[in-house]
DNA sequence: AAATAATAGTTTCATTTGAAACTATTTACA
DNA sequence: TGTAAATAGTTTCAAATGAAACTATTATTT
């Protein structure tokens, strides 16, 4: 058995483990779904998706769009302009600004990625019923806003 | 601005990255209230919680209960072990098995560091209702079983 | 118009990670 | 009984990570 054993049984019932738990295991299994078939990492996977999502971005835009610090994103697209995926020009009212945009190659990917992306997503949901599905939503938006909360105090 | 700046914005509204930049944030802020302080690392801290439910477990016991892998609680273990919070003996029928137990030290720790931690899951899961209390364990059950299921359908 | 600060992104380097290979012990079975 | 397989845990080594320091450019002061 290799070092990454599955792990079957749970930590309690503490959430944030639980979290912690849940969210590396659908991270990873998504993450197979596409690694090796497409050669890309989950890092340059979100950063592709959010040039997808708007055309002539900065990295900085990605940054925070797909919740990656600046290196993950700056070795990112690094790796995505190597291999084709994306082109990136320079804002000529801003020189400092790059401007990123998908090639052909690189839509295409992304589309096939998408697609898995979202059938994964769907039969994943499979498992809960609709109102299940729609809590889950308010519940990571909640938890989300509770946790930059509790940040906050904290530093006080 | 370090390289780790927050991410207020989340990942549109695909589930999978809303999981893993919430469970993100939210380890993240729970190890806050004990790694400086204790200066004992999150996989040490799980690696003593474990220890700390079920006396005279081994290794292997802690790799399931805590959600790591083998490498992670030998290099735990280490550490817990050199600053005296944890004693390891070896089984006599079994000297392949360790039994771990707590030190005195350990326990006062445990108890401290886990008052800390089940006050920031209140902290936290106040901002949730009764109901979604009760619905978020029900989710995070189901998603967990049916990413497994899932896994096993993907390597057929 | 310098000088200073801020912003965008990259590189460096020390630390962390984990798959694979290892040691040690026990079990299975030929 | 001896040999192979399994189990428990450790070590190694190559890759990933991320804080800090860096370059380059633009904005703001003085």
């Amino acid at each position: 058995m290799s070092t990454s054993e599955k792990h079957t049984i749970i930590l309690d019932d503490f959430i944030p483990y639980r979290l912690a738990i849940l969210a590396k295991a659908v991270g990873t299994s998504l993450s197979k779904t596409y690694e090796s078939q497409f050669g890309i990492t989950n890092q340059q996977w979100r950063t592709l998706f959010s040039i997808a999502r708007k055309a002539n971005c900065s990295a900085s835009y990605v940054v925070t769009h797909a919740a990656l610090d600046k290196v993950q994103v700056s070795r990112a697209l690094t790796g995505l302009i190597d291999i084709g995926l994306v082109v990136r020009k320079y804002d000529s009212l801003d020189r400092r600004n790059s401007l990123l945009n998908l090639t052909v190659e690189g839509w295409k990917t992304y589309r096939e990625i998408a697609l898995k992306a979202e059938k994964f997503e769907k039969k994943l949901l499979e498992s809960l019923n609709q109102e299940e599905t729609q809590i889950l939503n308010i519940i990571v938006s909640k938890l989300m806003i509770r946790t930059q909360e509790l940040e906050i105090l904290a530093k006080k």
